[in-house]
DNA sequence: TTACTGACTCGGA
DNA sequence: ATCCGAGCCAGTA
């Protein structure tokens, strides 16, 4: 991680991270991005990613353990996240058993 | 350059 | 536990 990297770069390489079966946060993730109050740019970033991307954006929830996301892409992800194992209960998933610990 | 936007989070009620 | 207001700051126009 140069220090010429952007913001944006740094959450690529974060979230391209995170296991198959894993969550974490945005505000983590912006933690990890050495920016720690930019969890709402984190959201920026993905909202913006090209299309056809492989990053495994749908393992990127709040800290609740929601689905930020609305509609079509909310169902996506949630789709996304069932499929490789993450089990949702009254639509929250359980950070302490799905959270990403590096 | 300035002005808005918003896939968020924190703290208080 | 839930709700709401305020702050945040990289992108975008």
């Amino acid at each position: 991680m140069s220090e010429t990297d952007t913001f944006r770069q740094r959450v690529y390489q974060i979230i391209a991270a995170i296991p198959s079966g894993q969550v974490t946060t945005y505000g983590n993730v912006a933690q990890l991005a050495g920016s720690p109050r930019a969890a709402r740019q984190v959201g920026g970033v993905l909202r913006k990613l090209p299309e056809g991307s492989s990053l495994p954006w749908h393992r990127v929830i709040n800290r609740h353990g929601e689905i930020s996301q609305q509609g079509e892409d909310f169902k996506r992800q949630r789709q996304a996240l069932l499929s490789e194992g993450v089990m949702f209960e009254n639509g929250r998933i359980d950070l302490e058993k799905y959270g990403w610990k590096w």
